[in-house]
DNA sequence: GAACAGTCTGGAATATATCTAATGTGACAT
DNA sequence: ATGTCACATTAGATATATTCCAGACTGTTC
């Protein structure tokens, strides 16, 4: 996704185009893992323009709300953010904790017994397990 | 769960079943929610044995390490955990954040392309959308 | 160019989790 | 019954993650 882009989806959520939200979703649409939010403020300050740590914090909550980027569901300590670029599941090794991507596939929604008079939104899959480094360390090990 | 099943829980787990840890797994064999370490500080404090927060956290980790307690993938700010009866999905509300449960149902595995050389444990589904009480509200307002 | 809404900032405050060092407890060999 | 060992617990200090706050800045509109 290119500058205009970038642009282009922040005016789409109602969001100003300012230099430090830009270097959020910047980041974030290349970025391949999923950053915690210390990272995405290190690295959006890395680079040029200072950005603090509040105005990082309310950049990825006005992201969230206008839908462009997702907030992963883990259970470490610390958030973690994601471009909603293309859908993806998730797999989280039982080792290392780390969250990797897998490819994304329809999920057979729950029967409405069970679902109630709840609205559905989505479905995402967490995998658990070893990831492959954890898997060879300890087949090796 | 009686008391007997969950002393036989614990040692099965190679936990000795001291107070403060019997009253921590009984909590949340009971538990229909998903509690904070919070909030099950102060629920197994509020009866006898004083427990302090770090016992509470300590005793979560030899739990959920013995496999006898699962911490909850949510994105909130907190670690939820849960007794691991009835395995079961989770629904967690866009609005208001509560995570409940979803009756179990068997979910298809990804394609071994996608998963590579990683090791499968698990894999468990997140809903996302409204509950119930979200809903009316949303309908009514 | 004044007023305004939205944004940014550093630092303080809060929430969450872990560490530390001292102490307590039960099992068991002596 | 005593000493010892491994494991548990405790209060408080510390670390980490996030949000709040009050003031300053910026771009737009009248």
């Amino acid at each position: 996704m290119n500058a205009e882009a970038i642009k282009r989806s922040l005016e789409s959520g109602g969001l100003r185009c300012t230099p430090q939200r830009y270097a959020v979703m910047a980041f974030l649409t290349e970025c391949k893992r999923h950053p915690t939010a210390a990272e995405i403020f290190e690295a959006v300050n890395r680079v040029d323009p200072r950005s603090s740590r509040a105005t990082t914090y309310n950049n990825l909550r006005d992201l969230v709300q206008a839908g462009l980027v997702r907030e992963v569901a883990v259970e470490g300590r610390a958030a973690r953010f994601d471009a909603k670029g293309m859908r993806h599941h998730h797999f989280i090794c039982d080792r290392c904790g780390n969250v990797e991507d897998i490819e994304w596939y329809n999920v057979r929604r729950p029967a409405s017994r069970s679902l109630g008079k709840r609205i559905l939104r989505e479905c995402e899959l967490i995998f658990r397990g070893l990831c492959i480094k954890c898997a060879q360390r300890r087949a090796s090990g």
